[in-house]
DNA sequence: CCCATCGGTCACCGACCGTGACCAGCCCCT
DNA sequence: AGGGGCTGGTCACGGTCGGTGACCGATGGG
């Protein structure tokens, strides 16, 4: 059964909210979506998520490779290539990202139409 | 049909990224998993987002008041008293928000055990 | 000899997050 | 009459984080 830890995010000393401020994190988010259609080169990953810096997107790799959602494999070649990989664990967490991800697709007329409205009248 | 839109939150340029960038963030997913509860008033809201600033909140309230996701109720009092609520949008967000917190408090052991094989092999 | 390729790192800068102090306005208590 | 409390904020200040542009090492190709 999946049981009901004792965990719970909105307790501040939860050790489940680090891993809330990793994984709610738009380049989180991006980085993962991709991902989620199997192994990638850096560059491969860098050009997909647009506009993703190389510090960024390194930091946001090793952080999530801490994490054990991202394996990393490094070839000892010239020049140099590595690839990352969704974990299996990582791969659970790619379904409720995808699903935001959509979400922001598919409602942001709404969202946009509501700013709209809400700029004008303040 | 939920149709495929011309929305892709990995283009640079494309407006749902800024949606996503939005709803991509810890405050944002804790706010909206504990308004999925129903109406609050701020000062509940800040007692049950453990942690959270004043400043914070207002600002993390304002922000999805502005794109529609919650609707705001003040009421002319002495003590003043505000109160907010998801509205039909927002509760579209909170599925997939309360997904991820869930991901995070389900899967904080395997995380856990991961950052510290990773932290003590470097 | 010099440039391109790849996966980064580094110094710098501005934006954002968190902290603590403070506010208005009316009530109640003394 | 004066002082404190209640609520939903705001403000000034610092530190941390994200973003930008320059640069790197090692090798193959022209």
């Amino acid at each position: 059964m999946t049981q009901q830890a004792d965990f719970n995010v909105l307790t501040e000393t939860c050790p489940s909210r680090t891993s809330l401020s990793r994984i709610a994190n738009k380049w989180t988010a991006m980085v993962v979506i991709v991902l989620g259609a199997g192994r990638m080169r850096f560059g491969d990953l860098r050009a997909a998520v647009q506009g993703i810096s190389p510090k960024v997107l390194t930091g946001t790799l090793r952080d999530l490779e801490r994490d054990g959602l991202v394996a990393r494999y490094a070839y000892a070649e010239i020049p140099p290539r590595v690839e990352y990989e969704l974990t299996a664990l990582g791969h659970t967490l790619h379904t409720p990202l995808h699903a935001l991800g959509r979400w922001a697709e598919e409602n942001i007329p709404e969202v946009l139409a509501a700013r709209e409205a809400y700029d004008t009248l303040r």
